[in-house]
DNA sequence: ACCTGAACACCGTTCAAGT
DNA sequence: ACCTGAACACCGTTCAAGT
């Protein structure tokens, strides 16, 4: 429904053999992009190689020229995501660096927040996972941080993040962030026998997930800080 | 492949109707059960409806007279590894109290390292889930924290242990773990133009999740417990 | 070199029919 | 009340055939 479809696109279906002249080529980079604006609009479960290929106007097999298989195309949206995450400025002291790589991060998450568990739940040993960690870590190692140490910082921030993320993204715009919404769960909540549950159900039944960002990035930050020598 | 099935199967598969007396009845639970066992043995992605009923010698439609659907399934798998979480002792320190219900919640997961993203990765509102998050807040708030704070250190707390056991889950057996098996990605690391990527590749290349998970326990709840009053 | 369509071996789930 | 099987509308992917 609804998608604007730019002027290139192959023929009508009965073609068959090498596109006319001048409609839009296909490549792993055009698969990549059409797969991610379909779990933007539908969600990433409603994917498929078909209604990507329908999609591109193409024949479904035809994707598999350009990609290896449907995993390959999730790694592909995966590394798009990443290519999103903005360069930090190099000056700054080493807090102020990894907060804007860790806020970079989420932003480029939000950016796309149905496809983002392809990022958050999936091995990124991807090249383009890698610039991110290297800038997250360059502040450490520049304030003197051993590597060793600065490795285990690094998974514990990241562990942080990756968590936090997801639930964010799974979340769905419908939950947490409207304080009037959470009535049903209130009651779940309050209905257990656990009076420390009930205690907190209130602040539980909502959730500001900027706030909470900054609240758990400031603690493991200021926790990592201290690790620093000097 | 060798599946220990009880003596009691439904018949050969002409039946039909009502079991015959003296065979196992089905039952959410059971559905539930021989779905774990199918995850634990292929993995998530290899789970099915027709794959839990063949297990259960039964037609697969007759799973949805227990079930709602597959998600429900899922569901039931999360629960099932929530409730695997044992109680923390009431006793000792509010950091002791939250490592135990932190460690028990890891070691909850690792016994079903394949089906553990399903309680990683979804909303996890059941009764289940909310036993553990109650256990984890209690020594907070005995500790006098204020409720909103306990809810905000709460999450940041949770996201890190979320964070850092899907990365465990997800590494796999030969992954990280193997001090010799990181060539080909240490040459990944080592290949790019960032050298403070390079700098840190041999750290990055190795992972003992247990170190590792224990170093960033440690710095969150570090910077949980300075957040407490007195 | 790339695109195509038929075909294969699967899916989840609805529904009417059994007992 | 519960189980069954046929049927529907999908999947991902292989392969031989086209241009």
């Amino acid at each position: 429904m609804g998608h604007t479809d730019p002027v290139t696109t192959t023929g009508p279906k009965g073609r068959r053999g090498r596109p006319p002249r001048g409609s839009a080529t296909l490549s792993r980079e055009r698969v990549v992009e059409a797969a991610l604006a379909l779990v933007d609009e539908e969600g990433l479960d409603q994917i498929s190689m078909r209604k990507i290929a329908q999609r591109l106007r193409v024949d479904p097999m035809s994707l598999y020229n350009h990609v290896a298989d449907k995993d390959d195309v999730l790694d592909g949206i995966a590394e798009a995501l990443l290519a999103g995450i903005p360069a930090p400025p190099a000056d700054g002291s080493p807090r102020e660096r990894m907060e804007a790589v860790a806020r970079g991060f989420r932003t480029a998450m939000l950016a796309h927040p149905k496809a983002a568990p392809t990022v958050l739940t999936r091995q990124l040993a991807s090249p383009a996972g890698l610039a991110p960690l290297a800038a997250a870590v360059a502040p450490l190692l520049d304030a003197g941080c051993p590597p060793r140490e600065a490795v285990h910082a690094l998974r514990a921030a990241l562990g942080f993040l990756v968590g936090s993320l997801l639930r964010e993204v799974n979340a769905g715009p419908s939950f947490g962030t409207d304080p009037a919404a959470g009535g049903q769960r209130r009651r779940t909540l309050e209905s257990a026998e656990l009076p420390s549950l009930t205690a907190i159900a209130p602040h539980l039944a909502v959730c500001d997930h900027e706030a909470e960002f900054e609240y758990g990035l400031d603690l493991v930050l200021t926790a990592v800080e201290r690790k620093l020598p000097g």
